[in-house]
DNA sequence: CTTAAAGTAGACCAGTCAGTCTATTGTTTT
DNA sequence: AAAACAATAGACTGACTGGTCTACTTTAAG
């Protein structure tokens, strides 16, 4: 009933094409088909779409979280540097998804949250679990001398965390990270300063 | 063939839907219904739903264009103080909707540009002309010494709108506008300085 | 008064949706 | 070996999708 080869098929195949089409526009039958499951295992795994939904959220979340982990509190690295990394590797997926993926979290949010409470909670607990791991990073850039406290790290990892959506999603209309650059340089050039 | 109270009343309905649940999940019988209007004038005036929906964001987008023109630029308003306002109707919107609805073209631009190329141009396009309605306001708040000339307009003009957009789809899974403020705060505070 | 076109009206179509159902196969446990 | 359960398999259902079709009504032109 637990952990299976099917079930993580199902899940893999899920994100990959909630991630290119939306949720809504993601059939069970074209997640059946593309993994070559039948539906009577997709319904003994989950009891629903939105079952499987959630599933497929929560998975992407733990890996993502890793991967976060790995580049925002690498305590060998400064702190602004850890920064940078990020968006250079969010950059480079982008990139390497011909801009037209983004970010899962921020497709389903802007997708379901005003249609689904259930969704929109979920979505909101994975966007404050991240939000975390930036104020972490932050602290580490303010007791080190390298950005100003003048502003809670808080309210300054929120600034970073939705800047940075917007920007990706602008990079999905435009086809181009223009956007995520512009965003990227602004931000080390005038936020994340030391100076008051 | 033209312009038609028929004609308006769908698009209208539609774009209230539209942004309340999304392009995909919204069926065209769902329209008809809400304005008791029959298929066979949907199809009268509009070839399939992809151009229905080319019509709503249209007619969005110049109906917004009006009020963004009165915002931004009205001379007889300090340029930053013209953005307080842009901000703070924002938030009003936001509060209004239940932190549900959001903004149409960015919620579009999310859901279809992955989707649709046809869709993409389209809110493209409507993001830049958006854009050159900040630049406008940057301009006039550099030339009057408002601001620092360190930043092109231009590039700035992208952080302002991918930041605001990134703050709204943010408040839309938290259902609150604290990340708008934060966004408006730290913008101000750090961003929109004259000094170097 | 006639005729053509614009617009209204909704029954209808094939296809797809999420979800159900029964039957069968694999794998344990006893 | 047998019973119990997990998992596979896919045909099937009713509701709904975008879109088509024909019939009817209104308006305007000649």
């Amino acid at each position: 009933m637990k952990n299976n080869a099917t079930r993580d098929k199902l899940i893999d195949s899920g994100a990959q094409l909630i991630s290119q089409q939306g949720y809504n526009a993601t059939g069970i039958n074209a997640v059946l088909k593309t993994c070559g499951v039948p539906k009577g295992s997709f319904y003994h795994y989950f009891s629903s779409k939105e079952d499987f939904g959630l599933a497929v959220i929560e998975r992407f979340a733990a890996s993502y979280d890793e991967t976060l982990v790995a580049l925002l509190e690498d305590n060998d690295t400064p702190p602004l540097e850890r920064l940078r990394r990020y968006f250079a590797a969010g950059r480079e997926y982008m990139h390497a998804c011909d801009h037209a993926t983004g970010c899962l979290i921020g497709n389903l949010g802007q997708e379901l949250s005003g249609q689904s409470d259930t969704f929109r909670d979920a979505l909101n607990l994975v966007f404050q679990r991240w939000e975390q791991r930036f104020v972490h990073c932050l602290k580490d850039a303010q007791t080190q001398g390298y950005i100003a406290i003048r502003t809670t790290p808080e309210a300054l990892a929120s600034f970073i965390l939705t800047g940075w959506e917007g920007a990706i999603l602008r990079a999905k209309t435009l086809k181009s990270v223009e956007p995520m650059v512009h965003f990227e340089t602004i931000l080390f050039q005038q936020v994340l300063v030391p100076s008051a």
